[in-house]
RNA sequence: GGCGACGAUGCCAAGUGGUCUAAGGCGCAGGUCUGCAAAACCUCUAUUCGGCGGUUCGAAUCCGCCCGUCGCCUCCA
């Protein structure tokens, strides 16, 4: 499959070095809840996993946790609580979300606080190879040893210099030096280290998370297009210099960022939806068929409007699971569609084009169902392609009142079958409207009336 | 100021030199089916791709300029 490199700044054929795909997704800093941005990165990066894995790939999937640092400390203090607490309990919504996103799990969730003596491991190489030095207590990572810092966000030192938005730290060498180790501040969190309590900066837990659990060679290192600078600058500056092996990532995939209106979605800008709400409002599947309806690369505005016509579209694909026919010679053949889906995500993962095929694959199934033809595979196939997809066909089972419900639902629908075939179509039409204002949809279908919840 | 992206039908959104009188979704309208609905299906909904020039036998697709919107350069998926 051909896949966009941001370092190249091309499509290329994707290949990885050994059996096993080597992919890190950078995580969250858990200090506040997920919002919608978080859902479809990481819908995006289960979906090429997905597909890696479809293609009969091993993938090891790494997704790290920030969980120390100045938000984190910050929140905790304003909350009463600690840091620790704070991000626990964030990392398991997360979880939660992810799960009922139907995101598969990444084989290792590494956190920042429990890889602190590797950290300090990394840095302290870094300092004997004159990449890094300590100044009172903190630790920057020399841009100006490094040859060719800038190469992935495309900038150059003084380029960066000119925007004048730098602080110029004390202590640092160069504006552009950034921090590997933090001086503890009074009552934050910190561990010891050469260069005295402390915590580890940003960037550099990602380093020592993808060293350790997949080694010094990514195939693909993922994340929001906003992570590319500084954060993944940063991070292949350091794992490069401390391993002495180019490339550190081979594959650089970034997704385009969620808009909220004009300006993107985001925690400092405080124009978030949540995750958890969004779940609440709406299935999985629409909310990734939302997602994925536009391509990964480019920005996406969230709107009300477009989850519900997207909830819409998920019911049609839903719907199409709901009868079958049995396949026979004449049958409804699917390969033509699973051709065009495999094309579309070849093809830099183009899930817009892929859905188009799934839908019109949908269309036929439909289309051959009604005319007696079989459809049986063709399901199958659609099942089987949505879920590269991650689509799961089924509408989210409401909580509590389904099972108690259904009993009481069933009877009031076989005694509107009776007024039916009595002809009394005033009664029945007055149990399903009664039905439909407490939320419950009646559908008679040749097989019998099926209920199912707005 | 530097770097970059985008501008398409009522809305969302693929396509990046001819197969495009532009995929797909949602919506609208008409029809089939149905006791009526619902669901599904059929038909319909951009001769046109921000504007102006240019390159080419040929451009939504390449180049230039202009207008508009946005992102990164600072914490961020």
């Amino acid at each position: 499959m051909k896949l966009y490199n941001t370092i190249t700044g091309r499509d290329e054929e994707f290949v990885p070095v050994g059996d096993k795909v080597k992919m890190y997704v950078c995580g969250i800093t858990p200090y506040a809840p997920c919002h919608m941005g978080h859902a479809m990165s990481y819908v995006i990066f289960d979906v090429l996993r997905r597909y890696l894995e479809f293609q009969g790939y091993e993938v090891e999937h790494v997704q790290n946790f920030t969980d120390v640092d100045d938000k984190i400390i910050q929140r905790a203090q304003e909350e009463g609580v600690c840091p620790q607490e704070l991000a626990e309990r964030h990392i398991q919504e997360f979880m939660d979300s992810m799960g009922a996103l139907n995101v598969k799990s990444a084989g290792v969730y590494p956190r920042a606080t429990q890889e602190i003596p590797h950290i300090i491991e990394v840095i302290s190489s870094l300092i004997e190879k004159e990449y890094a030095y300590a100044v009172e207590g903190d630790v920057y990572f020399r841009v100006t040893k490094d040859r060719d810092y800038g190469k992935l966000s495309h900038r150059t030192l003084e380029g960066m210099i000119a925007g004048a938005r730098v602080e110029v730290g004390a202590g640092k060498e160069h504006p552009m030096d950034f921090v590997l180790w933090k001086a503890a501040k009074k009552g934050e969190p910190s561990w010891e280290s050469p260069w005295g309590p402390g915590r580890p900066g940003w960037h550099i837990e990602c380093t020592a998370m993808s060293l350790m659990y997949l080694g010094e060679t990514l195939d693909i290192h993922g994340g929001g297009l906003d992570l590319i600078f500084p954060h993944h600058e940063n991070e292949t500056a350091q794992s490069e210099s401390y391993t002495g092996k180019t490339p550190f990532v081979r594959y650089w995939v970034h997704n385009g960022l969620l808009q909220m209106g004009e300006d993107k979605m985001s925690k400092s800008l405080g124009n978030l939806v949540s995750l958890e709400d969004a779940l609440n409002q709406y299935s999985p599947d629409a909310l990734r068929i939302f997602f994925l309806g536009s391509h990964y690369r480019s920005p996406l505005t969230y709107s009300e409007e477009g989850l519900s016509a997207t909830e819409r579209a998920a019911e049609r694909l839903r719907n199409v699971m709901r009868g079958s026919t049995e396949s026979s010679a004449d049958s409804l053949d699917p390969l033509p569609y699973k051709q065009r889906f495999l094309q579309a995500m070849d093809s830099d993962l183009n899930t817009p084009q892929a859905l188009a095929a799934l839908f019109d694959l949908a269309r036929e199934i439909n289309r051959a169902m009604e005319s007696g033809q079989g459809v049986s595979q063709a399901q199958k196939t659609l099942e089987k392609l949505g879920g590269v997809l991650g689509l799961t066909f089924h509408r989210p089972q409401k909580k509590s009142a389904e099972g108690e419900a259904k009993p009481f639902i069933d009877l009031l629908i076989s005694m509107r079958t009776d007024l039916r075939a009595a002809r009394q179509y005033d009664m029945a039409d007055q149990v399903r409207s009664r039905l439909d204002e407490l939320g419950v949809v009646l559908e008679d279908t040749p097989q019998g009336t099926l209920w199912k919840y707005k």
